[in-house]
DNA sequence: AACACCCCGTTCGATAATCGAACAAGGATA
DNA sequence: TATCCTTGTTCGATTATCGAACGGGGTGTT
């Protein structure tokens, strides 16, 4: 068994920019070059190089912040999935008055791509693309995995998920928190991924909502190609 | 002066995350190392390094594609300015039936960095996330320009934007595309972007439309810390 | 079957890209 | 002025990288 030798230049630059993301505002190179436990002089070199792929950019103040290439690499990520999707979850959104996102499985995570805010309420859930979580765990990947071939041995939430189309859960992923979700199957009957909601409120009628998001998840379907 | 030394690794590492964007669907590796012009091997050693950063993600095929990763990385750019204007662009879009985005400037040049499309109009027009042009052509950017202050020589139709609030242009990115804009103006008078709204209707009342994106503009300033 | 072709994944010595201590040049503070 | 801290660059030693070559598996063709 090898090493997989691994490429130490690109991990430390893909590290800048991790560190930009998780960082509160802009940095200066010496800090990246702190976090990132390189000398001052690689980060230089590195970060001239992201630069021009407009990864990262200099401020007007001189600080580093991640740049708008990002943008245009991130709407490239599955995107007949995001365009077909964008408008059923926004419609959700708005109808439910709840946060509404598309989830993707990514071995055995489910991950947050695409998530939309609902127009005009005094208090939403936020939810942000990129948050990631076991599959097995929260509604989305229950979903997820419910949109699958029946496996041996596979969780009693998941078996209900499928007699009924859609999956709940209570605090699964963050304290308080419920979500309703249902599978996105594609024409092929594989998942591509599910569609889901979430809130806090305790008065709501669970089922109807579950009826409400199979129906986004089947637009989304639909939608694609 | 000397040639400001940049990566040649780390360069090689994201070119390869522009092919797999630029790319119809997965490739092989093979495949991306003749677009980047670099021996196989490599490829390998950076896809490796590029997968444990979960940038690129290799399919149930066994080809590569972008992976989750940048999900989360696109949404911390600037993310306080995308979590502000995500409703009022959303609502914006619904209420005028057409795409809303925001755009923000790069240097010269003038990048969408969020867009929300209308929850069921027959026909709208597309505008994705990353795309980008100069600053002075278009309304979103002369928006931009409109909201700095004002400078000597500049154009009419960004002296003409100041006065009324909001920017009108034709054509100027798309042939047949019309678009109205206006500016954020963040608490300290600087401009962080513009709120724009495309179409290619000619029917439109263009002077409440501007209003309705001024008001636009204005709800995304509000929110921003 | 045997052949040809393509893709995958790895190995390993030569090489060139990278590393990082040291240097020069601003600001700021005292 | 002198001191300290930060930014940005230089350049020889080192080491990570490069890339030709190898072995193996799959698919389709003669």
């Amino acid at each position: 068994m090898t090493q997989s030798p691994h490429s130490q230049t690109l991990d430390r630059g893909l590290r800048v920019l991790e560190v930009l993301a998780a960082a509160e505002g802009p940095m200066t190179i010496a800090e990246i070059a702190a976090e990132v436990r390189a000398h001052r002089s690689i980060v230089y070199r590195m970060i001239r190089t992201l630069e021009d792929h407009r990864l990262v950019s200099r401020g007007a103040d001189g600080l580093y912040g991640l740049g708008l290439g990002l943008a245009a690499l991130a709407r490239s990520v599955s995107p007949a999935l995001q365009s077909a999707a964008m408008p059923a979850l926004s419609e959700l959104a708005d109808d439910v008055g709840m946060t509404a996102f598309l989830v993707v499985p990514e071995g055995d995570d489910a991950v947050t791509l695409l998530s939309v805010e609902p127009r005009r309420t005094a208090v939403h859930v936020a939810y942000r693309p990129g948050v990631r979580h076991s599959i097995h765990r929260g509604a989305p990947g229950i979903a997820i995995l419910a949109g699958r071939p029946p496996a041996a041995g596979e969780a009693a939430n998941v078996a209900r998920a499928r007699t009924q189309g859609w999956a709940y859960s209570q605090g699964e992923v963050l304290s308080g928190m419920r979500s309703v979700a249902a599978p996105v199957v594609d024409r092929r009957g594989g998942v591509a991924a599910s569609v889901a909601v979430v809130y806090v409120a305790d008065d709501v009628d669970t089922a109807a909502l579950g009826q409400r998001v199979v129906a986004a998840a089947k637009a989304v379907a639909t939608e694609m190609p």
